[in-house]
DNA sequence: ATTATCTATAGATCTATAGATAATGC
DNA sequence: ATTATCTATAGATCTATAGATAATGC
């Protein structure tokens, strides 16, 4: 096992592009700086990864990975269906908290990079299937029993990807311009997550 | 009167900015592209603009103001409350969709450049103080007599942005994954503005 | 005269690679 | 021997400006 602090230049390279790149996206981080703050010349970076988009696509590849991941939630019994969707929420809510920037580079780079969708479109098609259908199970079997409204599965959980990823994407925005403190951000965090649970399940009601 | 044909260069360096702006934000448009696509040598876009950055401050400034233009609604005597809501939701939704590019160039040039947030505090805390002044009264009147449950104008309206703007930011994510064409595209937009109704009337249930 | 447009270029990046040198693993 | 790291540089941008020339308004 070696230490956290005994990490090698590769690595470094990669965590401080990870960042720079959740920061300001592809276009804006040059790999002159991703050198500079990992403590190494420019030439090591291109060494490593080839080219800048290789660097980023590694990165970003995981970070898809991990985002599509949070959907596929352990087993739930003995849970009403409400529990069950309250606890999906709120695990998507944390998870983007954990990666407030994430929304941001998933936007930016699938926006000013079309082509990176196609290439991606196999790995997004694949896990989801797996995840939706036993929601798609669940939530008709509710919409039979005149517990819930008819509502796809798609636009239920883009309800709540909207909303959790939008509160990230727009947070910088609403803590200066209401000038915010940290725990008064934290704060209203807490409270909009609460708040993203009760609209969810009042849209679904019959 | 002059033709639309008859646009001169600025107007025409103007009207390609905004749209490369959009189309890929700031740090991936150059003015070399943009004198390009406009028909002239790169020297006169900073002739009429000395820098790329005033050039996009004008744009951005002008799209920000269209954008909280759009919760300036006129007049509505004679509607319910929930009437009244309803018609600002798919007014904002139109506003987007009309501008499917807005949501990102605010979101991406807000984030990568947190600086702007501070000179637009004011523009942005000026207007919204004036709307929100109506809508907070109606909605505090609907609380007190029982008919909607206790939220403030703030989580009201950021959830309906939320789903509106959201929806435009990975409209091409959409489109794209799931192959739609255009006509298959714009029907899930239409349905998407419903439930977007749907979701906040419920949501404001008591 | 003034304003619009062009050519040319300085100066600052930035990415990627070639080739030298140092560190490491047998 | 192989892998990691460095120095140096080619070649491609890109922004901004200086200075020349063409168009336009009195």
């Amino acid at each position: 096992m070696i230490g956290e602090q005994e990490i090698g230049l590769e690595q470094k390279i990669l965590a401080i592009a990870e960042q720079l790149f959740l920061e300001k996206g592809f276009a804006m981080t040059s790999t002159t700086e991703i050198a500079k703050k990992a403590g190494c010349n420019q030439a090591l970076v291109h060494y490593y990864f080839r080219t800048k988009e290789n660097l980023f696509q590694s990165i970003f590849e995981q970070k898809i990975r991990l985002l599509i991941s949070t959907f596929q939630e352990s087993e739930m019994p003995d849970m009403t269906f409400e529990e069950k969707l309250k606890v999906k929420i709120e695990s998507h809510f944390e998870m983007v908290r954990a990666n407030p920037r994430l929304p941001f580079l998933v936007v930016n780079e699938f926006t000013t990079n079309p082509a990176r969708i196609d290439s991606f479109r196999k790995k997004i098609s694949e896990l989801p299937n797996l995840v939706f259908t036993r929601l798609q199970a669940d939530l008709e079997a509710e919409i039979q029993a005149g517990r819930v409204r008819p509502i796809s599965v798609f636009d239920l959980l883009l309800n709540v990807v909207s909303l959790n990823a939008m509160l990230f994407l727009t947070g910088a925005i609403f803590k200066n311009v209401a000038q915010l403190n940290e725990a008064q951000f934290e704060q209203m965090i807490e409270h909009r997550k609460q708040e993203h649970v009760r609209v969810i399940l009042a849209s679904i009601r019959p």
